[in-house]
RNA sequence: GCGGGUGUGGCGGAAUGGUAGACGCACCGGACUUAAAAUCCGUUGGGGCUUUGCCCUGUGGGGGUUCGAGUCCCCCCACCCGCACCA
């Protein structure tokens, strides 16, 4: 694609080319105008009554650059930031920088970098690209997490937090690499050992601090209710997440104690068919497991097994289901026999007791277990009260009746689980028990580059909260990289300090928070980013909730539940005054790219190959390119592309209207070259387009408009009410194909008279008006053109459809014969049906020659339908 | 493994239970040009016929509800996201 100020082979410009749109001019002269004007700036307390809209997107990991997946997220935010101002809202639209987290140490470990240089480096890259955009941001409130001015408020909520209750420090499991010596993340353990020491992970118990998300359960659960502007899908994500369920919980006692321990206590959802038991299981981490191991080597051997298939649930549950026999019984009240005891690798310590009962005939994993160790499996649920059903390798998990169980025999699932535990309860050896899947929060990590946890661990007094005066706990900037572990731990004075109880030798907590926490409240923290407190109440109070949020549906549940739950908090504790952060959310997919590989099988960047007529070949080396499969962009794949190279080759506008035309936002993209090449194109037509309109005559309103102007115009505010619900649904696909149909009528028609004159103008400048939040820099060139010395279009109301132009005279209806298209007609819109059913009887008489109609449908201007049969 | 999604021409997609394929890309044909680029106009789901037009078929696969199903229901397949220390 030619540059626009590339020379002909002449020296001089062609006509195409001096008429080109020039973005290379256009949009930096656009976005200091908007600057000039402080068309994005909003106040902490607006004084006005303007009524307020909040847009926030999810603020980006300053990786370095910026990449496909900011350009799109930030191009919807734009969207709805420009749209809502010209609606007359007053916007906040803020932006910062996501800036602690594992990058950054792992660059200081390659590189000997300082993490804080390469953040800092990189969010100066970053800005200046996301500028380039032309994103309506307020960037006198931009915030980094990493800035100690933001990381000390932090520390201060955390502190508010202890007060209140809502932390918590007990004994945690970690991914512990024995043979660096470190704490790993879920990601970095690959199929069960350490990414760089290739050392097989342990699970290893550290002393954490959690914050009591658990407390919130049932208020988080019932609050997605009044999320009304959230998809359903994430909201129905969440719900499974917080997973309330009603079950009981057994005591079973042991036949002997181990250990001191009678007796073993199950959580189970189905008491229901306790009379099905076959065994019982228990967690590796249970204390029965750990007790057993200490006098069995065998078991001893299956807990480090187990203790060596990683923390993650999903390394857990797609592990081969594993168990080992205790030697241990237990008695089950009910059936009054034994049962063996068994450690089970799939049995979670985080989840109910740690243990349960296992019934082959009404679980799926129990039945897969069972059959694979021998064990029994008695038929106890049934599809019906009076026969017993044949197991055909599966268990019956889904409702039922319930045989074969003493007093329970004939009853319905739902019917034999009140029973059940009300004969557990009067017996005293179970009750009915509420239970959560949402797990506390444990937010210590290990690790530098975070927020320091504002705490001081005294041997004598315990720990201490830091003194408000002493905040913010700074990271020291002279640290070490060269040891494995956390750098802090190694310092040589950072961690030593005075007492503030007491006044003795202490030390720092050298564990920093999990970065979750720093995504956590920085919405609060936009509404008034320099405030001396956390955040200011009388801004939180006008800004909050975020009227809009955008991102990545790969947040849908930790990021969105933990920002959630903080709210909560926060408004316990005085920092915020709503419960729920988000009250509309929208998540976008992903953006993909065709991956390619060389011979050798490594990755290539898309530049780097050459597209030919039956497959690619390599740039460089002429070498034939494996062309893989279309995937998320990533690194490691290389199938990224360079939003600054775009944005050099094309302009903002050209990179924002591809991302919003080619596909419904939710959805995944592909980015595709040609895609480009086309909104490059079109960038091109419709500033000639308003070029030559703006140079047509101006005319006044005739009196009467009718044929091509009256279309042209009914087109226009036809166009106005689509845009207007396509922007204000998401649909932004939906508002590029209306803009582009508007524009490609306009275009074929001709000047000849007045009112064409007068049509094709107002046209022009509704279609500016319209591709104003989607090509902003474009728009002000068109608008400016039609109205010089009126101002920009960033600060013009929203166009508004004339009802009187909305209406339809002339209707085409489709003619079915059986439900089949046989012919349409074009009638009076409101017709009546006798009417219309005579016309349509007539446009398809050949096909209902020789049928007597049974039946006539009719949808008023849509459908006329005969359903026939032979004569 | 569990939870949540998605699936429509060569490609991205459009379609309140009512004419499947809007709009864009690509392709092909034409105009303009010494030529190319750019631009403009037009065709295009597949198959068939007695070709002003008509018929059959078609929305991942299989069944069902309905006058009528891409859309609603059931079963299956493939792919994607998340799974608590990646952000």
């Amino acid at each position: 694609m030619a540059r626009p100020e590339r020379k002909t082979k002449h020296g001089a410009m062609s006509d195409t080319e001096t008429t080109r749109y020039d973005f290379s001019l256009s949009e930096p002269h656009w976005q200091a105008q908007w600057e000039q004007a402080g068309c994005f700036k909003a106040e902490d307390v607006p004084a006005g009554d303007k009524p307020k809209y909040y847009v926030l997107e999810m603020f980006p990991y300053p990786s370095g650059k910026i990449h496909m997946g900011h350009v799109r997220n930030y191009t919807l935010g734009d969207v709805v930031a420009r749209y809502k101002r010209a609606q007359g809202f007053d916007v906040l639209h803020p932006m910062g920088w996501d800036a602690f987290g594992l990058p950054a140490e792992n660059a200081a470990r390659e590189n000997n970098a300082d993490p804080a240089s390469w953040t800092y480096a990189n969010i100066a890259n970053m800005r200046a690209e996301l500028k380039r955009m032309g994103f309506s941001l307020d960037w006198d409130r931009e915030i980094a997490t990493c800035d100690p001015d933001y990381y000390g408020q932090q520390q201060k909520i955390f502190l508010d937090f202890w007060k209140s209750g809502l932390v918590e420090r007990r004994g945690g499991y970690v991914n512990w690499d024995p043979v660096d010596m470190t704490v790993l993340a879920n990601e970095q353990v690959i199929d069960g050992r350490g990414w760089r020491s290739g050392a097989i992970v342990e699970k290893k118990q550290l002393s954490q601090w959690f914050l009591k998300i658990t407390d919130f359960a049932p208020e988080l659960l019932a609050g997605l209710k009044t999320l009304e502007r959230w998809p359903e899908r994430v909201k129905l994500m969440q719900e499974n997440w917080i997973g309330f369920s009603q079950g009981a919980e057994v005591t079973f006692p042991l036949t002997a104690p181990v250990d001191g321990i009678e007796t073993v206590t199950v959580y189970t959802t189905r008491p229901d068919t306790l009379f099905g038991m076959s065994f019982l299981a228990i967690a590796p981490e249970h204390p029965i497991a750990k007790a057993v191991a200490a006098s069995n080597a065998e078991a001893a051997a299956f807990l480090a097994e187990c203790a060596s298939q990683g923390t993650s649930e999903a390394a857990i549950e797609t592990a081969e289901k594993k168990g080992f026999f205790t030697g241990l019984k237990v008695k089950n009240p009910l059936t009054e026999q034994d049962y063996p005891v068994w450690i089970a690798n799939f049995v979670l310590m985080e989840y109910g007791t740690g243990a349960i009962f296992g019934c082959p005939c009404g679980d799926q994993r129990d039945y897969e277990f069972a059959s694979k160790y021998n064990l029994p499996i008695p038929v106890v649920v049934s599809p019906s009260p009076d026969t017993l059903p044949e197991l055909q390798g599966k268990a019956l998990d889904g409702d039922g009746y319930i045989v074969n169980s003493g007093f329970l025999t004939g009853l319905t699932v739902a019917e034999a689980k009140k029973q059940a535990i009300a004969e557990l309860e009067a017996m005293k050896v179970g009750k009915a028990v509420t239970n959560w899947r949402l797990r506390d929060w444990g937010i210590s990590r290990q690790r530098y580059w975070g927020c320091p946890i504002p705490v001081i661990h005294c041997e004598a007094c315990g720990p201490q909260a830091v003194p408000d005066d002493q905040l913010p706990v700074a990271l020291p900037k002279d640290v070490s990289f060269e040891k494995p572990g956390n750098p802090l731990d190694h310092h040589p004075t950072w961690r030593h300090v005075a007492c503030p109880k007491c006044g003795e030798a202490a030390t720092r907590e050298t564990d920093t928070f999990d970065t979750f926490i720093d995504s956590s409240w920085y919405f609060a923290r936009f509404c008034a980013p320099r405030a001396a407190t956390p955040t200011n109440v009388d801004a939180v109070k006008h800004w909050l909730p975020v009227d809009q949020y955008v991102g990545g549906i790969e947040h849908a549940i930790l990021h969105l539940l933990y920002a959630r739950f903080f709210t909560r908090a926060m408004e316990r504790t005085g920092h915020v005054t709503v419960q729920e952060p988000f009250a509309g959310l929208f998540t976008q997919g992903m953006v993909t790219h065709e991956s390619y590989k060389d011979a050798d099988g490594r990755w290539l960047y898309p530049d780097e190959v050459v597209k030919t007529g039956n497959g690619a070949t390599h740039r460089d080396t002429g070498l034939p390119v494996t062309v893989g499969r279309v995937e998320k962009m990533s690194k490691s794949k290389r199938n990224t592309v360079d939003p600054g190279v775009i944005v050099e080759r094309f302009g903002a506008d050209t990179a924002r209207w591809f991302v919003l035309s080619d596909n419904p936002p939710e959805r995944d993209v592909e980015w595709t070259e040609t895609g480009v090449q086309g909104s490059f194109r079109f960038v091109q037509r419709l500033s000639r387009l308003g070029a030559l309109i703006a140079g047509e005559p101006m005319v006044d309103a005739p009196a009467v408009l009718e044929g091509e102007a009256k279309k042209l115009l009914k087109l226009t505010h036809k166009s106005i009410a689509a845009v207007t619900e396509a922007l204000d649904t998401f649909a932004f696909n939906l508002a590029v194909a209306r803009i582009y149909e508007l524009a490609g009528n306009l275009a074929g028609t001709t000047p000849e008279d007045a009112s064409l004159l007068y049509a094709r103008r107002v046209a022009m400048d509704i279609i500016a008006r319209l591709s104003a939040p989607m090509m902003p820099h474009l728009a002000e060139d068109i608008f400016a053109k039609l109205h010089p010395g009126s101002g920009l279009v960033a600060q013009q109301p929203w166009p508004k459809a004339d009802p009187a132009l909305l209406t339809v005279d002339e209707v085409t209806i489709a003619v079915q014969v059986n439900g089949k298209l046989r012919g349409t007609i074009t009638v009076p819109a409101g017709q009546p049906a006798e009417q219309n059913i005579a016309v349509a009887a007539e446009a398809v008489s050949t096909a209902l020659a020789g049928q007597t109609i049974v039946k006539q449908i009719h949808v008023p201007d849509r459908i006329v339908n005969f359903v026939v049969k032979p004569a």
